[in-house]
Formats: C-alpha cells, sequence, structure tokens
DNA sequence: CCCTGTAGGCGTGCGCTGTACGCCTACGCC
DNA sequence: GGCGTAGGCGTACAGCGCACGCCTACAGGG
C-alpha cells in the first residue's frame, strides 16, 4: 500500500467553495483550486473526473449542513420549513445556486432532504401522481426562485431600470413595489403550499 | 454612407439558434455561430459586443414568436394558457432554457408578456404586494419548472437510477411513478393557480 | 533495514474559448 | 470619379479543461 491520499473529498470541496464564494462562479477553474490548495493543478483529478464532478461535490458540501427532520408543527409548517432551511443553507453561498439545478441528481444531501419531504407529504395523504406533482412543484419553486432573487432579483437593480419605462406600466409599478417588499420567496412558497392543500 | 450592414439582429440570432438546436448550448461559440453564417468570427462583434448580448438575442428571438394576448376565459385560464405559452415556444428549442433564466430581464418579448400577465392580475383584484408575489411565483415556477424537466427530470432516465436505490424507498416510489406521468408541468401550474387565488 | 510495487503528485502540451487591436476594402454620397 | 465612413476579418493572447507520462513518497514483505 503506497502514499496515502493527503486529500479528503470535503477538503476538496471545501477549498473549491472557498473560491467560488470570494470570486465568483466564473472564477472557479481547475487551476484556481490547485493553487488554493497548494498544489499542482493536474493532482485535483486523482480526486474527480471532471471539473462537474467537483461541483457538485461543492453543491453537497453547501446542503450537508441542512436539518432534515421536519419540526413538530402541521404539515403545511413542516414542509415551508424544509423549503427555507434548504434556502438558507445556499443563501449563505449564493454564488453556487447556479449549481443547484444542474448537480440536483448528484447530492446525496438533496436526495436525502427530498426523502423527508416525501415523508412529511405520504404522511398526510399525499400518494401517487399527487404526491409526484407536489415534489416537483416543491423543487421547482424553491430552485426557480432562489435563481431568481441571486441574479437579477425582482426588487434588485436591473428593475431599477425597468421602473423607469413607461412603455410598461404595470411591470414598473410591480417593480417599484417590489423594491420595498421584504421576504418574497416565503410569501410565494406560502402561496405553492396553499396550492398543494387544494390538489 | 458606406457599406450597409448585411445582417440584421434576427439574421445573427436565427444563426445562434440554429447551432444551438443542432449542437446543444455548449456548442455555441462565436466561431461556430460565424461559420454558421459564412463570415469571420470578428465579424459578429459589429452586431454585439459580447457573447452574452448573442444569448440574450436568441432567448428574444425564441419568445419572440408567443401570442400575449389572454384568450377569453377566467383569469385562472388565462394565467395557465400565458405560462403554458411561454413553456411551449421555450420547449421547441430545448437547449435555450438555461439562457431563460440568465437572461430574462434583456428580452423585451418577456418583458411584454409580463406586462400582459399584469394586466390579468391587476383585472382581477390583484395589485400591490400581492400582485408582486403572484408574478414571481409564475415566473419562478415556469422558469424552474423547465429546467427541471429539461436537465434530467424527474420522469427521465436520471431518475431510473434514483428508482433502484433502496435507502430512499419513498423517492423511489416517486421516481417510478413519474415516469409513467403525462403533463407534470400542467399539473404543478394548476396548484401554483391555485395557490393563487386563496392568496 | 533495505527493497520493491503501487499510486499520489505534477509538468508539459493541445485544442478550444472569448475578444482586443488594427488593417483592408466595399460602398453610398458629393 | 474620388472620398470618407464603417463593415468585414486576420492575427494574437490569455485562459480554460484535461490527456499523457514522468518522478517519487510511501507501506509492506523479506
Amino acid at each position: 500500500m503506497p502514499r496515502p491520499k493527503s486529500l479528503t473529498p470535503e477538503d476538496l470541496a471545501a477549498a473549491a467553495l472557498a473560491v467560488i464564494d470570494r470570486e465568483g462562479l466564473p472564477g472557479l477553474s481547475m487551476r484556481a483550486v490547485a493553487q488554493e490548495l497548494g498544489m499542482g493543478t493536474m493532482s485535483l483529478y486523482r480526486y474527480v473526473s471532471e471539473r462537474t464532478e467537483l461541483e457538485a461535490l461543492v453543491l453537497d458540501l453547501v446542503l450537508s449542513t441542512v436539518d432534515i427532520r421536519p419540526p413538530e408543527s402541521s404539515w403545511q409548517n413542516q414542509i415551508v420549513a424544509l423549503v427555507e432551511r434548504v434556502r438558507d443553507a445556499v443563501a449563505r453561498h449564493p454564488n453556487v445556486i447556479p449549481l443547484t439545478m444542474a448537480h440536483r441528481h448528484r447530492s446525496p444531501a438533496l436526495l436525502r432532504w427530498s426523502e423527508s419531504v416525501l415523508e412529511v407529504l405520504s404522511a398526510n395523504g399525499f400518494t401517487g401522481a399527487r404526491r409526484v406533482v407536489a415534489l416537483r412543484c416543491l423543487i421547482g419553486y424553491l430552485i426557480g426562485a432562489m435563481q431568481l432573487e441571486h441574479l437579477g432579483p425582482l426588487s434588485g437593480t436591473g428593475t431599477a431600470v425597468m421602473a423607469g419605462r413607461t412603455e410598461f406600466p404595470l411591470l414598473a409599478e410591480t417593480a417599484t413595489a417590489a423594491r420595498s417588499l421584504g421576504d418574497e420567496f416565503h410569501h410565494g412558497l406560502a402561496v405553492v403550499v396553499r396550492g398543494l392543500e387544494g390538489s
């Protein structure tokens, strides 16, 4: 048995995450991560076979911190809590948001989370197609809304431009209102959960 | 007045879209588009200042075909129709789906569409924060769900793997059910719209 | 304690990317 | 017919992911 590995996959992911946090997602390159670790670029390929795999590792690291045990409450509140925990975890590293969509299958942490959501749904009368639709709705909203608020949220700089346009009066008005609105994610999630009740 | 331009922005977008349809989004490069048009790479920069701008042009071309006039029906059906028209238009060019999120502000077609959605909402009692949340929900679901079904949908090849895992029994069962489910997008959208009713 | 086989670490190089810069020339107007 | 504008493009550069193959640090067996 020769030379042991000097890095765990977590070490690798942590280094990549540090780069992403510091320089943004476009700053993530194999060379940058290698430098972060003080090793040669090609050494990384002893741990991952492609760059994509490294990205998946980063996502899983971020998501591994979320508590998947639903709180004691109504099932609606349980779902809301589970979804918002993922959002909070990801919000701590906003630059990884685009990775969420791309690598969601390959993250064991997210699979565990999904299983937990399904348990809550199942225990409250959701089965078959209705449960499939419910999970898709939640994941779709979660990831869609996170991306929305990350790169050019309705309440952001991008909308300041829209607010000035007179050709889209309602859009301008909505953009203005959005800037003073607090937690859009939470309110939207409430809408989705209410929709699930009646499905 | 010297030499006139030989291309319209639409020509440029159409060429880029052809490349994307044929070779996928990673196949989109300035060189590839230039070759598609039979011109030199750098000539493209007479029409766009960056690659990003070209991508936005492509998205707008795809979305420019959607009819933004709501049908005569209940406001719920009007919303559903508007959302599904965007989905249908984008589904005709699945490879552009990732561009939807990135460039949604810069597409006049999508701005016009948003304005139309807001008109329907406004005419049916949605104002202020409630209207902001409604629009965000719809766009979030639209873009999130499109991405979900595009790259590794729940009912897809990726889920065949999950269906085999015994560590996530509910996820496996759900994945199996998903493969036989017809229009997941439609059912999910119905959930969101129902949620809006009670908001 | 040395020797050996395994596998970790990495230097080089290739084909690709976006795009800055500057030249050449086709063209509409006077 | 000449001119000036601006379209078209060739070259070049920095950076990317990663294939390949060498060197060597190390754990185990004699």
